[in-house]
DNA sequence: CTCGATTGTCTAGCGGTGCTAGAATCGAGT
DNA sequence: ACTCGATTCTAGCACCGCTAGACAATCGAG
């Protein structure tokens, strides 16, 4: 049994190093460098490799999605735990969210940007994106205010950050002002 | 001197007729089915025309994205022109612009998501696109409040809306509470 | 009216893409 | 040592954005 233990092993292993390697080049040159000619020259196998373990490019991208929705969660909760006061603890939720899309944008692109495969605000979500989400309503969630839904507060509060983290990586508003935008941001919708 | 003049008109009418008919393909199929085949073929002509008129692909999403901006913006006039009060009037435009986002998905893109070529947020950004920003700080920037930049203020109202459109669009949130979600957006974020 | 130059458009092709059929190779179990 | 199934590769498909060079149509000068 030994020997199918290590094959599968060693798959996954490999699995693993798709995944690291299309993130990487991702990272490093836009995921429009990351053909299936390039990773597979990387991981120093043959392009059919990528297919006997994903369906397509798709669902590599999905992959580094997963991966990236835990590492975001970790983030956000990492930048909120040990913060006194509901209202520096939304801002420092803000910072980290702008401060990893900023530093990882092509798993951010993969997240919320590109088409991975995967299944948002459903029942079949995988858990590493409910879990990111649920990461953004255990810090959010105070800050609702009576009578709001704290769903929808998340949600909004949200959308208002994604909207800042792409617009402002796309070049259509001028990183100077970040700052001010996340204090005013804050202060207008958490209410604490 | 006429034949010269028949000859421009004519060219006009022909780039026209490639904007149009690649904004109609978009809108149709998506932008990633706007191939310079698939557009060469329907306005009838051979590919390398497409090149007599536009650098490449991109400059024709880029020429969309001005006409969009152009649309935007009157549709946003149009929508705050005639409603009382400034809550309402924010309200409206906040409804206006998901509503273009929502049934011009092809041109939202090439205005917000993809790449056009165009310089946004600087001197020498394309006229259109500097309009459509007046016209959502024509109204939003009663709404600023005291001590706060009105473009400041716009900015992080649009990024807000841009991120429920976008993140609406992918899939990433449900099309149900976006009503909820836009009256709580101004509800928090106006001062009116 | 003819003829060379200019302009405009086309055909054909380059190197790239995601993906796959079928050949070739490897290695585990007899 | 050999067989046979699993694994991996080579080679190829149809498509992409883009362009060189052939060809046709038009214009202006003689």
């Amino acid at each position: 049994m030994s020997v199918k233990e290590r094959k599968e092993r060693e798959r996954a292993e490999r699995e693993r190093l798709i995944v690291v390697t299309a993130r990487e080049l991702a990272e490093q040159q836009g995921w429009d460098a990351v053909t299936t000619r390039r990773l597979a020259e990387r991981i120093e196998y043959s392009q059919p490799v990528l297919y006997s373990h994903f369906r397509g490019k798709r669902e590599i991208i999905g992959a580094v999605a997963l991966e990236g929705a835990t590492e975001m969660a970790a983030a956000v909760r990492a930048a909120t735990s040990g913060v006194d006061g509901p209202r520096e603890r939304v801002a420092a939720l803000a910072r980290a969210y702008l401060d990893f899309a900023e530093h990882n944008p092509a798993v951010y692109d993969a997240l919320f940007q590109l088409d991975g495969g995967l299944a948002y605000a459903r029942e079949d979500t995988p858990e590493p994106l409910k879990d990111a989400f649920a990461a953004l309503l255990e810090c959010l969630g105070e800050a609702a205010g009576d009578g709001v839904h704290p769903g929808l507060f998340t949600e909004v509060f949200w959308a208002a950050l994604h909207g800042l983290a792409t617009l402002t990586r796309a070049g259509r508003l001028l990183p100077e002002d970040a700052g001010p935008r996340v204090e005013l941001l804050v202060d207008r919708l958490a209410i604490v």
